[in-house]
DNA sequence: TTTATCTGGACAAAACTAGGACAAACTTGC
DNA sequence: GCAAGTTTGTCCTAGTTTTGTCCAGATAAA
């Protein structure tokens, strides 16, 4: 199954009725018409009985479309775009969108704001008690719907985030069970898992290496960083949690890696920590740069800083340093 | 091995009368009847009085087919697809994306042979290969492919498990390096864990906890059974790895579930397995039965004959004891 | 006997189509 | 900053297709 190499292509032969194009893309089917009225924005075949019949390039089109509206842009300058230049002006978009929701907190400007803020708290309620009722179902279908809405990166950093500290915080303070905790934790592994392959895969890009090191057994951290690197053209080696420092040097090595990437959650303060960053980057070329991200990095600012690894301040920074290293713009330690 | 044979392929052999397909199915009689009239959605056998008589693999493609109309597909679309294209079709729909060249395997006229066993040997070693050369992208492909030429049981259970075995032994040889093992381990967890989403939910099905008790923490193994059950019409409620007894306890009562399943790994001795059982046992109602597996099961024989639980000797079994439990629900009281 | 299934057909609800109306939100020009 | 125009999402009507449910009379099973 060509999962990775087809998204590039896509299939062109007409296939879905427009209930499920409706479905994929978040749009109504009212609007999909509307759209098709007006603009031409996608002009499907028909069946013998006049029914629509969309492409999968159609229904990507409309997703990037849908995106690229909530992102600011008007229909009439988006519609005739093919579906490589949207790629690229919703790729260009994502870049700022999470800056511009922070700002929109403060300046509250009138003309745009990506995403509302109140929405996303709404997203991640209906999460939280998606959770506790245990409606495995739903919970599934919020993270899907969620992730229709806005771009991956703005995802990742506005929902998934502050709801895995918002189910973190529950379970310490005893508002929620562990039960609860494990199962929305292992729900999102799998999802958040299944997004690396939405990405396209060309065989060019620059590797990362991203784990936990010793002693640190949360992975969804690492797992976000390995979903959102892929999405600016790195190709991330992912090797789950608790991984000892030698075994991540090796495998740098192998795979002929330019950046590692290591998540620090809980215990924030294991001592194997300091030990295992050392002994990671005197075994690492000096060329391979590590980012140390994560709600435990800042207890080790010290150390981060005189092992001379990078400790990005939030999953924005972090993209915004892998965008330079990859453009060759930036220039190391030496 | 009787094994083998049984979970190869999915039976066809007639024998269910449309009162149990609709029911495990969530369908009516007179829509099963409806669509058979229509479009020959399936063509059951029939009795020498003309009662009509399903297969398992008819049950299979109406759920399937179910499942499709719920997201958007149209009958006269999906009705003449085979088992396996349906599989793909779901699975597409329900991660919105993934192959755009399914169908071209689709129409493939060719009915693919149950699996030989020195078929399987061949997918593990190139399996194996992937892994050592760090080929991530080969490994998930060699994952995919493998799983279109059987069942998903049978898959799990001559593909999957000895995969598992064999990495596990090639790293404590040293013959393979730990940044390997977790790299499969990796991409094996978002593997399995998508698959659940390739079977689906009426809203009926019975519900089965399924985890690790405290100290386990490898959770392929029920990760595998969750894949596994939701074949056979369960909803499996995940809860990852280490869970304590409490807490497994708390959430087969909140979710109302009729099972619980354990997989036991290692480390195969761990002092806490004999409290955590006992415990789990005396605070579930009698009428929940739970399944104790993996690997290290068998370490706890006698403990697990006292406290009444059960331990099945392979997935194959397991799914016997489930499918017997779910009927005797199903069917009531006659 | 009572309950379950069979066939064939009728009927109704749901979904889709085309065309258009309308109001809210946004832009532009002054 | 206000008025006039534009853009855009939603809704309505009326006619068609698709799909789910129900009924009647007959036969089989429990």
């Amino acid at each position: 199954m060509a999962t990775l190499e087809t998204i590039s292509s896509v299939d062109t032969s007409p296939r879905h009725p427009i209930r499920l194009v409706a479905n994929r893309t978040g749009l109504t089917v009212d609007l999909i018409r509307a759209w098709e009225k007006r603009y031409h924005v996608v002009e499907p075949a028909r069946s013998d009985t006049k029914r629509r019949l969309y492409s999968d390039y159609d229904i990507e089109r409309l997703r990037l479309i849908r995106i690229a509206k909530q992102n600011g842009r008007r229909l009439v300058d988006v519609a005739p775009l093919t579906l490589e230049a949207l790629r690229d002006v919703v790729s260009e978009d994502s870049r700022y969108e999470v800056s511009q929701d922070v700002q929109a907190e403060i300046y509250r400007p009138s003309w745009t704001s990506p995403l509302e803020s109140s929405e996303s708290a709404d997203d991640i309620d209906a999460l939280l008690f998606s959770v506790q009722t245990m409606d495995q179902h739903r919970f599934d279908q919020l993270l899907q719907e969620g992730l229709v809405r806005q771009s991956l990166p703005a995802f990742l950093q506005t929902v998934i985030g502050p709801l895995l500290a918002e189910i973190g915080e529950s379970t310490r303070l005893g508002k929620m069970r562990i039960a609860h905790e494990h199962m929305a934790t292992a729900h999102l592994r799998t999802f958040i898992g299944a997004l690396r392959f939405r990405e396209t895969y060309t065989g060019n890009e620059p590797k990362i290496v991203i784990t936990t090191p010793t002693g640190q057994l949360h992975e969804l951290g690492a797992l976000m960083v390995a979903a959102l690197v892929s999405v600016d053209g790195w190709l991330p080696v992912y090797l789950g949690p608790n991984t000892p420092a030698d075994e991540i040097a090796a495998c740098a090595m192998q795979s002929g890696a330019r950046a590692v990437s290591l998540s620090l959650t809980y215990p924030a303060d294991d001592p194997r920590i300091p030990t295992e960053l050392t002994r990671l980057r005197s075994q690492l070329e000096s060329r391979i740069q590590v980012f140390i991200g994560g709600s435990a990095a800042s207890h080790h600012h010290e150390l981060i800083n005189r092992l001379g690894l990078l400790s990005p301040k939030s999953l924005d920074d972090l993209r915004h340093s892998l965008n330079m290293l990859r453009d060759n713009r930036f220039q190391g330690i030496a």
